[in-house]
DNA sequence: AGCACGCCGACT
DNA sequence: GTCGGCGTGCTC
């Protein structure tokens, strides 16, 4: 680090919360009377502010302030010396991420900290420091008693924790040969097993493993919503807590308070947690001692994030893991298909172990899935008259079942019987859904709310009728069904939605769950909320009542989403060995033969994934193409596609001129599939390579371009655009 | 990105 | 006379 004449002043690259096509985008030069060490958590003054920054090597970029008068540099105003620096890997993680989604390091850097800190003095964190670890002390002596978030959790807790606390799990021969190749191998690793397999318990034995292999070693446990938390938290608390108190579990995800979740970053930093448990955030997590990270429903389109760097927290796990030099274990039963490549033969060029567990727990069998051909049924039925007989069947057994709709509310539109209105947003391109509960018409996306119209607003007509249905509507119309039909107890049939409507206040799913789980809900309705995760022991019966919409979709990805939906719906059903053998998967389908549903019937996902991928590999579509997709908005449509028309001339300039051209194809500016969201249009253009580098190196050297682009006059109308790397939605 | 400065319209 | 709209411009 090179030092100024002056003695004792000495130049500390810093990096600040700066955007990529800022030019303070690279390090910034502060002086400071020492050399700090790299990673180290500094405040430093940016023009009137005083902000978080985090010491950097220079290399990131060359030379940036080399005019800058050296007089004019200013000091670093504090360092925060309670915290050890941010380790070289962790560094590594951040920059890789910046450069490989075209954002700054900084903004990646300084956002993957936890917000509080960026507010927080240097004296202030020293204070709250003393505090956490006068509360450490006290918390390994006392009894650690169960914080209020896992004090909610229902009867399912008190079983795991019996089985659990005893430690001596017997694992099946599947669980063992899976843990064994673990032991043996370096990974990355992706678990395929079915639902119901015990993936969980290989997840918690791995970890053991981990753990014991060095008093400190840390392990990250990624899930993909907030949702599954604290089951999976109360599950590893209630096995590894004994390792060091209440601390030694964490987790990291957005639900926290800004004070939690600093405190827990915090525990995880210090090494104190053992095992942190997060969402995709969690995968910058600082943990000093990393061994292991393990990535729960790898599949899960949730651990690609939309917002500021567009990453994907499984694929930076993959590459932290090969960074850190520790193994990374995916779990699935319907993995991604790019994993699912990845893990086949390494003879065939596989980078990934695949561990197979394809048989459930005990002598749980898979639901025998029946498809019902709607082509034969009465005219607009909602529930066909066979699974209402199947229904009705486990009402009078006493079993549950429950229902899937993929669509809340009481009807996705309202119409004019006369002159044709429907229940458009004036806000959005999409229609307003019809939520009969309070009266009103609701836009899903931008939130518009209105009182339904007693008459219709074009022309007057009193007839205006509700069209297609939603949760709110099945609930409704199955009541009326099951009005006569009585439980085994003689009383009346009972019905519950869970939606997000009905979970809007905090703790009511939890609450949801528990009368489910205590036998108080016969028939269950509701979104793709409930096919996830949840441990339903008496569930006899699921149903999709009308899957097809994802059948013909325009996005490649679509049927993979619905096969992997409908998998995890399935595994619902009969995971008590005890009633398994009876239990079933119904689809309501006017495409009984089409071959997702083949391959759903025999639960045959590498039937399924084959297909896929043959057909991936014909239309040289990912795994077999790299994709990024440049998103605009703007005030109006025409103006977000002009953007993008003159980015992509300026692009095809810049690839012929560095002969790029061959390795790319960049197609036409085309509205968003929502082209149109609380008056804002969008935008979108693709661009996709063979070769990941060679695109990498297209994007990096365009984004000067595109910010350029940005400011010329004709694109006065974008609001906002964003490079989205291996995008997930087209 | 923030946040200032700065120059023109409707309000206590 | 001030509050406040958002247009340019700077921040080591």
């Amino acid at each position: 680090m090179p030092q100024l004449p002056v003695p004792g002043i000495c130049l500390n690259q810093v990096l600040v919360q700066t955007p990529i096509y800022s030019p303070m985008a690279g390090v910034l030069t502060y002086t400071h009377p020492e050399v700090l060490p790299l990673g180290s958590l500094v405040r430093v003054p940016l023009g009137t502010r005083d902000v978080l920054g985090v010491v950097w090597s220079s290399e990131a970029s060359p030379d940036p302030n080399q005019a800058l008068d050296p007089a004019k540099l200013r000091p670093i105003s504090s360092v925060l010396e309670a915290l050890p620096a941010l380790s070289a890997h962790w560094r590594a993680l951040a920059s890789f991420a910046a450069s490989y989604y075209q954002r700054s390091v900084g903004e990646v850097a300084l956002a993957a900290l936890p917000p509080q800190l960026r507010d927080l003095s240097s004296v202030q964190l020293t204070r709250r420091l003393k505090k956490l670890a006068k509360a450490a002390a006290i918390g390994i002596e006392a009894d650690t008693r169960p914080s209020p978030a896992t004090r909610t959790q229902d009867a399912n807790r008190v079983s795991v924790e019996s089985a659990e606390n005893t430690n001596l799990i017997a694992l099946t021969p599947e669980q063992k040969r899976a843990t064994g190749q673990f032991n043996q191998h370096a990974g990355p690793f992706l678990l395929f097993g079915a639902t119901g397999s015990g993936k969980t318990e290989v997840f918690m034995q791995c970890t053991a493993q981990l753990l014991a292999s060095s008093p400190h070693a840390q392990v990250l446990v990624m899930v993909p919503e907030i949702n599954l938390t604290p089951q999976l938290e109360a599950r590893f608390k209630s096995r590894f807590s004994h390792l060091a108190g209440e601390d030694a579990v964490v987790s990291i995800h957005s639900g926290l308070t800004p004070a939690q979740r600093l405190n827990n970053w915090l525990a995880a930093h210090s090494g104190a947690a053992r095992i942190v448990l997060g969402t995709r955030m969690a995968v910058f997590a600082s943990m000093p001692q990393l061994k292991l990270i393990i990535v729960d429903e790898e599949h899960d389109p949730s651990y690609k994030s939309h917002e500021g760097a567009r990453y994907s927290a499984r694929d930076l796990a993959i590459y932290r893991g090969y960074q850190e030099g520790i193994k990374v274990l995916l779990g699935s039963a319907t993995p991604s298909l790019e994993s699912w490549h990845h893990s086949r033969p390494a003879a065939e060029g596989g980078r990934y172990l695949r561990l197979d567990m394809p048989s459930r727990i005990g002598s749980g069998q898979l639901p025998l899935v029946r498809r019902v051909d709607m082509n034969h049924q009465p005219k607009s039925c909602i529930i066909a008259p066979p699974l209402l007989d199947a229904l009705a069947q486990r009402v009078a057994r006493g079993e549950q079942s429950m229902l899937f709709l993929n669509r809340r509310g009481y009807a996705p539109v309202l119409e004019c019987t006369d002159c044709g209105w429907k229940s458009n947003c004036p806000n959005c391109s999409a229609f307003r859904v019809f939520h009969k509960i309070d009266r009103t018409l609701r836009c899903h996306h931008c939130g518009f709310s209105e009182r339904v119209p007693r008459a219709c607003p074009s022309c007057g007509n009193l007839d205006i009728a509700p069209v297609g249905r939603g949760t709110e509507r099945l609930e409704e119309h199955l009541a009326e069904l099951l009005v006569d039909l009585r439980r085994p107890d003689g009383t009346h049939v009972r019905i519950m939605r869970i939606d997000a409507d009905t979970t809007k206040l905090k703790g009511a799913l939890e609450a949801q769950l528990a009368q489910v789980h205590a036998g108080d809900v016969d028939v269950l309705v509701g979104t793709q909320m409930i096919a996830k995760g949840h441990d339903f022991r008496r569930i006899t019966l699921v149903a999709a009542i009308n899957p097809d919409n994802a059948l013909f979709s325009s996005d490649f990805r679509a049927p993979e989403r619905l096969f992997s939906l409908l998998m995890q719906a399935a595994g619902r059903a009969g995971r008590d060995a005890a009633v398994a053998g009876q239990s079933e998967m119904w689809l309501q389908t006017f495409h009984p033969t089409h071959p997702l549903y083949e391959a759903l019937k025999t639960h045959d996902y590498p039937a399924f994934a084959a297909s896929q991928l043959q057909e991936r590999q014909q239309a040289a579509m990912p795994p077999w193409s790299f994709q990024a997709l440049v998103r605009a908005e703007g005030r109006t449509q025409e103006v977000a596609q002009n953007f993008l028309t003159l980015a992509s001339a300026a692009a095809a300039q810049l690839a012929e001129a560095a002969s790029w051209l061959p390795h790319l194809t960049i197609y036409p500016a085309v509205p968003m599939s929502m082209a149109r969201i609380a008056n804002v249009e969008r935008a979108q253009m693709l661009i996709e390579s063979p070769s990941r580098t060679a695109l990498q190196r297209f994007l990096t050297a365009w984004q000067d371009t595109l910010h350029r682009t940005r400011l010329q006059p004709e694109c006065k109308g974008v609001l906002r655009w964003a490079v989205d790397v291996d995008p997930l939605n087209i």
